[in-house]
RNA sequence: GGGAGAUUAGCUCAGCUGGUUCAGAGCAUCUGCCUUACAAGCAGAGGGUCACUGGUUCGAACCCAGUAUCUCCCA
């Protein structure tokens, strides 16, 4: 049978996959076995596969399948997150482009539209993880803006509201005035911006005293003393001014104490206020003090007890309060007014300046501070025990070194602001009756109740007085218009795919929960892993994961973060295409360290598809082999040694993956195939062109394959699938597939056959060497002589080494003296002549071997330089004395031979 | 400005409690091979003042201090 002499994996790719979904591998119901649990990072459900994705996502289904393997009841949820802001942004766009403007709908209408929109385009990545390879429980599969999910945050919302955990608070937010919506500060990028440093002159006005004496105000050389100087970036918001500050220790200003100004172009009296806030150094020394519009101005306001003069509408135009510009844009305001304070003779210069500007993450508008009424989840009393889950290893964040970060956020936590002026989320319960404080209830009748419960006078209403206000409160009360953020939703995540908030003691929640590994992106570390510790102390009283793996940032060749907008993120269902599953998944693992960012190539990918290639046509190989059942079998030592390989592999490979260490689980895997059996152990036992191999060797041979697809599995699940099912191994039945095979465990090792076939392989090499250097064929057999002076056996490793190094066993001989007229070389003590007649350059041999001796004797140098130091032989651990002790009885028995051969091509001539 | 981390071969990274696992791996490079499983391959080789400067120590890639550069987080 001829088998493809290159793998070829979309034809297994498709089988398989449709193959482990029709036999509900994936599948995961309750049941004895221990539970290892996974929940995914919801993907956005506007977003199609990214770099980012495939990374994360592949490491998830390597440890699930790697657990599956393992006996543990393997479950891994899938499903998406609604994202309010991303997924409203873009379903505005469409409607746009449908001629349809989002303000001409109403919010069912929207809605409408946008769950047409999810519909369409929100199975997509979960599609793209099928064609990775992702072994999800896709029966499973959870959206978080579904019911039974919506519910579940609108009862915690309801929950820690009546635990007082929730607020309604004037804030100042970061506004974005194109999304007409708050955004957090973790949505909020900040950059730096060339600006203009307006200096604008506020007329000074005495409260009784009078103006600095003697000078004409209309003159326009005009003093400091009646004027007072200010630098803004925000000339346009002078209008909301609600005092000057001076620093009361500056005494250029002492002057001013107690006085106030006016506000240029509207006339407005202000007082001047003091506070050592002000930085004396900065601008001109007086800072204007805008409450609406800043936060530190916020809080200077309230520290003097200023108004709140908030002269900007939601879309960023100015608003009434502003009596001048009404309408205008905040931008346009800015260039108008700057002109308008020259031409009044306000402005005294303007100066280029340099600072950080917050832009919306999403739409890219220049955030505005903004003064807000909006719900908060009050922080500190949740963060407490989430940190604590942390510092005390019950949440092990990897690797460790994010516990630091962790800390630091947690300790200076900041209350979360929830709601966010959208429609594509959960609208907030909290209902508005007249200009009564909000009711918070999940239905509006619900609410009704409860204003009539919370008025002594409505209590005491006949019921048919209270079926009235019923029916009236019915038309006149009205639902928050905001919805709440989507982390608020995120945060639930793994208990809510498993029901537990509604249903606390079901049997999935008390199976699944705790899950055991969260795989996902450090940037996110606060405000989706921080919250979900908070919301799994608050509502289950544990953490809700034990590990929680963070990945590394996917860049490109040059450093820089793959984006859509650079272009530099090559599609990952064409390197799928292009490389396979298997492959891309390798090249992704391959430059993945734990927590560090990853410099992507697709030359990894190439990598890994070499690798398939050279599995499949090791089984290639291994598939052509006939059996001869008479012939004895001359490969134990081979066999015995690849046991032990593998099993040392393994105990290496297992270190690993309990630490995480991925890319290095993968990297043994690699050796252990591509070197070790590959290279070495096929190569020991292959049997001559068309000849039979003996029935011993090809079962253990089929054995030690079996295992490294087992091994492979995780990683390469389609190849190892493809091969599993191959005649040579076993009749499967048609539940016996690789992805459910028992994990290998590693046996006893033998050391000492393991340390002996290193000594092999290096005299092999050394042969293979002067093979190389000499121009020697491989077709033409060597001699080799040996001088033992270790107490290795190389007789029964004879076989080995003219397989190998095709140095004729039978010439092998063991001699008491070394020989003249071959070149040589040492492994360990032992020494190694191969005759090569007529062939040697005695010169280059005698430079060779002064060469070593040379070196020989510079490394008996410095091990001589510790012993002889009294105060290392003092210090030292007598272990470490004792090694140094041996290197220098090795070193000087090896410079004696060297020299004995070096003097007998010396005699010789 | 405050905090965290990093700097080891051309590239991506290992290197545990300071000492034979001590300078390592994979890729790339170079040399020779189309050797009947694989040229997506085989055999071999070269390549590093462990960022820099001091210090501690019998001994430093590893510990300490400073400097430089970079990344991230927070103002």
């Amino acid at each position: 049978m001829s088998i493809a002499k290159t793998y070829n994996p979309k034809e297994t790719e498709e089988k398989w996959y449709q193959y482990w979904l029709e036999k509900k591998f994936f599948r995961s119901v309750p049941d004895e076995r221990e539970p290892y649990t996974i929940v995914i990072p919801p993907p956005n459900v506007t977003g199609i596969l990214h770099m980012g994705h495939m990374l994360n996502n592949t490491i998830q289904d390597v440890l699930i399948r790697r657990a599956r393997m393992q006996g543990k009841n393997a479950c891994w949820v899938p499903g998406t997150d609604h994202a309010s802001i991303a997924t409203e942004a873009k379903v505005v766009a469409m409607l746009k482009e449908r001629g349809i403007d989002k303000k001409d709908l109403n919010r069912k209408e929207f809605l409408n539209y946008a769950y047409e929109w999810k519909e369409k385009y929100g199975g997509i990545i979960l599609k793209q993880l099928e064609k990775l390879g992702a072994s999800c429980d896709w029966d499973r599969t959870r959206f978080t803006m579904e019911a039974d999910l919506s519910e579940a945050v609108i009862d915690t919302f309801i929950t820690l509201h009546k635990k007082g955990l929730i607020y309604r608070g004037v804030r100042m937010v970061n506004w974005d005035p194109q999304g007409k919506t708050a955004v957090s500060d973790e949505e909020v990028v900040r950059k730096e911006v060339n600006q203009k440093l307006y200096y604008i002159k506020y007329k000074v006005i005495g409260s009784g005293l009078p103006v600095t004496e003697g000078l004409n105000t209309h003159n326009s050389q005009l003093t400091t003393h009646n004027f007072l100087t200010v630098a803004t970036t925000r000339p346009e918001t002078i209008m909301a001014d609600a005092a000057i500050c001076i620093n009361p220790n500056d005494k250029r200003f002492f002057h001013l104490k107690g006085k106030s100004v006016l506000i240029p172009l509207i006339n407005r009296e202000i007082p001047v206020i003091e506070d050592e806030y002000v930085d004396m150094e900065f601008g001109t020394g007086c800072l204007k003090v805008t409450p609406a519009h800043d936060l530190n101005d916020y809080n200077l306001g309230v520290k003097h007890s200023l108004p709140v003069i908030d002269i900007l509408n939601d879309d960023g135009t100015l608003n009434q309060l502003a009596i001048i510009l009404v309408g205008d844009d905040r931008f346009a305001a800015r260039k108008k007014i700057a002109k308008m304070l020259e031409e009044a003779e306000y402005l005294e210069k303007v100066e280029d300046y340099k600072s950080q500007i917050g832009f919306s993450e999403r739409t890219n508008a220049v955030i505005e501070p903004k003064l807000s009424l909006q719900w908060f989840c009050k922080m500190d009393t949740m963060a407490k025990p989430a940190l604590d889950y942390v510092l005390n290893g019950d949440v092990n964040l990897i690797p460790d070194k994010f516990t630091n970060t962790y800390r630091h956020w947690m300790e200076n936590i900041k209350d979360w602001c929830i709601s966010r002026q959208l429609w594509w989320g959960q609208q907030i319960p909290a209902w508005y009756f007249q200009h009564e404080a909000p009711v918070i209830a999940k239905t509006k009748s619900e609410a009704i109740d409860e204003l009539i419960n919370r008025d002594e006078a409505r209590k005491i209403m006949t019921d048919d007085e209270k079926a009235g206000f019923k029916i009236q409160a019915g038309e006149f009360i009205r639902q928050d218009e905001d919805v709440l953020d989507t982390w608020f939703s995120a945060w639930l995540w793994p208990i809510s795919v498993f029901d537990g908030i509604k249903d606390p003691d079901n049997a999935d929640i008390n199976y699944y929960y705790p899950t055991n590994d969260l795989v996902t992106a450090p940037e996110i570390l606060f405000f989706w892993v921080a919250r979900m510790i908070m919301a799994g102390h608050e509502f289950r009283g544990n953490a809700p994961f034990k590990n929680v793996y963070l990945t590394g940032i996917v860049r490109d060749k040059a450093g820089r973060k793959m984006s859509k907008s650079l272009g530099n993120s090559p599609d990952p269902i064409q390197l799928i295409e292009k490389y396979g599953a298997d492959g891309v998944r390798v090249g992704m693992l391959l430059c993945s360290p734990a927590g560090n960012d990853l410099m992507f190539d697709e030359s990894y990918c190439e990598q890994g598809r070499n690798f398939a290639n050279k599995i499949w046509n090791a089984f290639r190989l291994v598939n052509g082999w006939d059996v001869d059942e008479n012939l004895e079998n001359p490969n134990r030592q081979a066999i015995e040694w690849f046991n032990s390989a593998f099993s040392h592999a393994l105990l290496e490979i297992e270190e690993n993956y309990k630490q995480y260490r991925l890319s290095e689980a993968l990297m043994g895997i690699y050796k252990l195939v591509w070197d070790d059996f590959c290279a070495w152990y096929l190569e020991m036992i292959k049997p001559g062109y068309q000849l039979p191999i003996d029935s011993e060797t090809y079962k253990a041979t089929l054995d030690f394959f079996e295992r490294i697809l087992k091994l492979l599995h995780p990683f390469m699940p389609f190849l190892s699938e493809e091969l599993w099912h191959e005649d040579v191994f076993a009749e499967r039945g048609e539940m016996d597939c690789c992805i459910v095979a028992p994990y290998p465990v590693a046996t006893e090792l033998n050391v000492k056959l393991l340390k002996e076939i290193e000594i092999i392989k290096k005299v092999i090499s050394e042969i293979r060497n002067i093979r190389n250097s000499k121009q020697i064929s491989p077709k033409e057999g060597l001699q080799l002589k040996i001088v033992v002076n270790s107490n290795m056996g190389y007789h029964v490793y004879a076989d080995i080494i003219f397989k190998l190094a095709n140095a004729d066993v039978r010439e092998i001989g063991f001699l008491d003296e070394p020989i003249t007229g071959a070149t040589s070389f040492m492994v360990l003590t032992d020494e190694f002549f191969v005759p090569l007649a007529g062939n040697i350059d005695v010169d280059a041999e005698k430079v060779r071997l002064g060469k070593e001796i040379e070196y020989l004797h510079g490394f008996l140098k410095s091990v001589d330089a510790k012993l002889f130091n009294e105060r290392f032989v003092q210090n030292a651990k007598p272990e470490i004395i004792e090694i140094e002790r041996r290197k220098k009885a090795d070193a000087t028995s090896k410079i004696k031979t060297l020299e004995e051969s070096l003097n007998g091509f010396n005699k010789k001539l």
